[in-house]
DNA sequence: CCTTACCTTTACGTAAACGTCATGCTGCGG
DNA sequence: CCGCAGCATGACGTTTACGTAAAGGTAAGG
């Protein structure tokens, strides 16, 4: 099945990093956080498709600002066992702040978007005007 | 004026602190930077409403994750002097790539947060069940 | 006048997130 | 069998974004 040929598909450091835009030094130093534990063959590092996705996440997360750090909790998340009802509740509580931290965040990309667009339709106006200020001193400039 | 009293109205650089949760001396660092340039009072900084409201967006593009240096070309676009056609040719076209980064960055917090709800949910209902199980076993272990 | 509470500059310290060697094993095409 | 490509570990270097201490000026209050 494609499906199972996609799941049983392994990556080595090398290809991931290009396929991801990262470098083996990044992968490995995420390994070494805590963020990602590839099974090896001997010393090498094999990726299932199970890590390549993880990685897009910790990407991602980075693409968001959020430290090393964060973004382990953040796998946490998707990584919780359901027993130990304790810890659920636990996971729970992180996934309301981050929840939180990301509207805040969701309201600062709005608003930021609002200002560059206006600042940009600004500039824009600008030039056309500059433009237009310009053909009339040139066609006053050169009548015919 | 109440408007006048506001912009006239000036901060030292510990009140700015305190007021916007930052430090004094992550402040100064700015200044360093070439973020942000207070009249002086002798040695002493004195901050306009204007500096204040810079600080502010400084603060937000922190918050997005953008690096000092980024923050410094984001207020460039703010500054823009309309005079120098060719200068604000570049800060358009710096201002659409700051744009194209801000609408990745939307997007990512809208699937992360899905994302997040949805797992949020899933814990929410696997604690009710585990919750109702727990009755039940009650109910079954002490009848009456 | 003295303390307290600010402010200043200078400078060294530090945590995070990698980059960059150095050194060595390992499979493979020629 | 040789050399090259790619992987590994270990260790030191670098940049960013401040923290923190040292040493000192200044205005207000008791």
């Amino acid at each position: 099945m494609i499906a199972d040929a996609l799941d049983t598909r392994t990556y080595t450091i090398g290809e991931l990093a290009r396929a991801l835009g990262l470098t083996a030094r990044t992968i490995r130093f995420y390994e070494d956080e805590g963020l990602i534990a590839p099974l090896r063959a001997g010393t090498a590092r094999i990726y299932s498709h199970a890590d390549r996705a993880r990685l897009i996440l910790i990407r991602r997360g980075k693409r968001l600002g959020f430290s090393v750090r964060e973004i382990a909790e953040f796998l946490a998340l998707y990584d919780a066992d359901p027993h130990q009802a304790e810890k659920m509740r636990f996971l729970g509580h992180k996934c309301r702040e981050r929840i939180a931290a990301l509207e805040v965040q969701l309201r600062d990309v709005r608003q930021t978007l609002a200002e560059l667009r206006d600042i940009d339709r600004q500039i824009g106006d600008h030039l056309a005007k500059a433009a237009r200020t310009a053909t009339t001193k040139a066609d006053r400039s050169e009548p015919q």
